[in-house]
DNA sequence: AACCTAATCACTA
DNA sequence: TAGTGATTAGGTT
């Protein structure tokens, strides 16, 4: 862990319900273009309850999941997750993805 | 201690 | 519109 993983998990943490941000987002709002970091701290997400990963998408409003390849299970529950939580999908991408997301 | 991998984003042709 | 490069952190060997 480091300063820039805790600054993620802080920023991360203030997502409200019912929003999302992005990676770029988190990555810039750090430092710069840690982009891939973000990602990665969030896949190792010691704060697994407290941290809401699943409320971070990608800059296109994608959810993600995996580069390149989709893991696919998770990213469903994901998706289910954030349904859940008042987030609108279509398909594998947020609907009024610039109206819920933080950037 | 070093190397390899990984949830991305932005720029250029 | 498509393709490639850049950058940081974490895990493993």
């Amino acid at each position: 862990m480091s300063i820039f993983a805790e600054k993620i998990y802080k920023q991360l943490k203030k997502i409200p319900k019912g929003r999302v941000t992005t990676y770029g987002f988190l990555a810039r709002s750090v430092d710069s273009k840690a982009y891939r970091a973000v990602g990665l701290v969030l896949s190792k997400n010691p704060y697994a309850p407290i941290v809401p990963c699943h409320r971070v998408v990608r800059s296109d409003g994608m959810i993600g999941g995996f580069m390149g390849k989709r893991d696919g299970q998770a990213v469903m529950k994901k998706k289910k997750m954030l349904e859940a939580e008042g987030i609108v999908f279509e398909g594998d991408s947020v609907k009024d993805f610039e109206k819920v997301a933080i950037k």
